[in-house]
DNA sequence: GATGAATGAGTATTCATTCAT
DNA sequence: GATGAATGAATACTCATTCAT
């Protein structure tokens, strides 16, 4: 773009943040379509760039891997704050569990990141960290416009979506919307009327901390 | 054949028998923790004899993962025929949807068998095959007795029990018993009074069998 | 594309071509020596480079043993049409059948390629291809000279030929030079005059084929 | 076959005879069809007996494979001398040619033992110390009826038969006396009248060792 | 900075051989 | 003696990661 000169400087920097964005561009659809076992060669080859430029731009899988994550999370995050602002607390929070499900139901590499802790668990604890605001925000106006039960958690909400999730993945190939059913039966189960006492308990806050951490040991024993 | 005498060789069998029921007993700890990618060297290791002893065992990775998995049929077939014979219709259908979820919680080898197809798709056809008749009338029990809304289905149920596996393999290391708590959400939407129509409609039969059988494909095409 | 500049990338292929040829040149040898069940890992530690190059080089093992093949096939191809246009119909005929005779001498894998099906069966089909119109044109030009039995078929040179590399491989170490002894004792045979009639009768092209077809399948079984 | 008592002595030793007749016959049967690649609980299985039986009778795989070499020379010396007794000392000669080429024909086992030097190379030394004095005879015999060019000599028959086994290891999926041709064609250089000088001349037999003993070192630098 | 070549530990599987029963 | 169970070194091939150009 730029025509002559300037072979240095900013120029060269402009060209790293082009393969850097090339990069994660490539490695979201590849792992989306692929899932997380495909090779970073592959990532490479769908960037247009070597190897190399791979690792000189994120030093691992796992940080690629986990830079993607981060992207999702950060489009999770606006999604639950916008869903904060819907005019009807109820119709916001399901559309919440409809975004985070519909962007799980087109991503075999994400559920296959949420569902099995095969790949840095711990990234879930972040994720947590980042929503966690907004979503406790999202529950508590359903529940105070009464449209929520009241003994649901901000907890059960990642619960859920993972159970989505898991319907998404199994359905996939067939029937990639199929989650949505699940997502009215459950929708049926949160209205407050006529609702059983739900036992166990929720997880509070500090246990759900807890599962993630107790995933990610169990991660870093394994290799 | 002779149940008298026959001194030799029957000792050695009962060593053979041993040491299967040894690699069977590795094999499952050993998936069950650190799911279907564990080696095979892994699972001889655990079972303290050399991996050519697997090999005599279990011609294939594959088989032995089928081995385990077929364990877990019988062992929900009964459970699923038991269940039919509860007295209240309505209770047998929850138990078995209990069974199902504790099986199979924090059973990361099961979960990938039955999510991610590498290993033994074909058993999870057989397994649905196996099932389903039970699991069919499981469910138009409850039905019939109005204890369950007349829009769920039979292919419901593997959903369902998919959804709570996920939940219990993520709380387990904190809460083994959190899938509880959604099974109690789950069964609040079962009933059928007040319910919202469901959409999109359950699978049929042949979507599920198209389900399970584009998970072996999806597989084969990714290698 | 650009003939002038591009240094980058440019010596990198220098790099690799040398490693390829490199390869080459050990598997040759290796082969040569050792068959074709020396490992891949005998060729890379013979060539000084990892495995994984020789599998960056060379996707297969068969691919490596075809691309050594397809050497001979070319250099064979080029022999044969020069014999054809040698002044004497019969010295040419002759001259081909010593080409590839020295050619194959001493060559444990060349004549296992040959011989045993395992690698590459299809490459001696694709060689049969190519070098047959021009061995037709050899021994259609020798025998319409007069100089060559009207009983012998085009077929007849693959046999002769594969005959002489075994005396080649016998005696190699002792006496590399014995198959011209056989050579001349088959060209005694080979003359007009005087030939009792042959029986069973040549390959036709079409049994040729099989005979190539065959070792594959046998193959195929064997495993 | 002898009714009571005798438990132990003599009824022993003439199972164990029988056992290693049976995994003889068991041996030739799979090498024969099979290759010397088969196994050995191939063979033991063939041979209705456990592996470890088959090792109490043969210390080794080449062993075993050194034994039916023998059998096989055994039967060659045989056909030999009768050949030497035939009334027309050509006719003789001839058919002792087509003997061993019938032999190997048949034998796929056999031909890997002779054609590469993978199994026992050393064996095909000890063969013709054996068989030589009687081929010798039939050589001279031939010669001093007449019958046989005076150039020829002892030490070229082991070539011709070799050079007769590759054309039947080529041909024998598809036209497994396809051989005769080639035979008859030899014996139309072999007839004494309008021969060309054979040269270089025959292997002396010493050479003849030497070349044996050449192969059998290679192997074992192999292993 | 970018490239892609090189590396080698890791995986499933086989088979000759040994050894407990 | 016979059996077949156990063993483990060996083989083809892959892929995350490093490094020379």
């Amino acid at each position: 773009m730029t025509p002559i000169a300037e072979p240095t400087g900013r120029s060269l920097r402009k060209d790293a943040e082009r393969n850097r964005q090339r990069i994660l561009r490539a490695a979201a659809e590849v792992f989306r379509e692929r899932g997380l076992d495909a090779t970073l060669d592959d990532v490479a080859r769908r960037a247009g760039v070597g190897v190399g430029t791979v690792y000189r731009r994120f030093s691992d899988k796992e940080t690629l891997v986990a830079e993607l994550f981060q992207e999702r999370i950060d489009e999770l995050v606006s999604a639950a704050e916008k869903a904060c602002e819907a005019d009807d607390p109820w119709d916001g929070f399901v559309s919440y569990l409809e975004y985070v499900a519909t962007t799980m139901a087109g991503d075999l590499g994400l559920r296959q990141m949420l569902l099995f802790a095969t790949y840095g668990r711990d990234r879930v604890a972040y994720l947590r960290e980042q929503v966690r605001p907004v979503v406790d925000r999202l529950v508590t106006r359903a529940q105070q416009a009464g449209a929520l039960r009241a003994d649901f958690s901000a907890t059960d909400v990642p619960m859920l979506t993972a159970m989505l999730a898991t319907v998404a993945e199994y359905a996939a190939p067939v029937q990639p919307g199929l989650w949505r059913r699940y997502l009215r039966l459950m929708v049926d189960a949160l209205r407050p009327d006529g609702a059983t006492p739900l036992a166990p308990p929720a997880l509070t806050a500090a246990e759900m901390e807890l599962v993630v951490r107790a995933h990610s040991s169990r991660e870093a024993t394994r290799r």
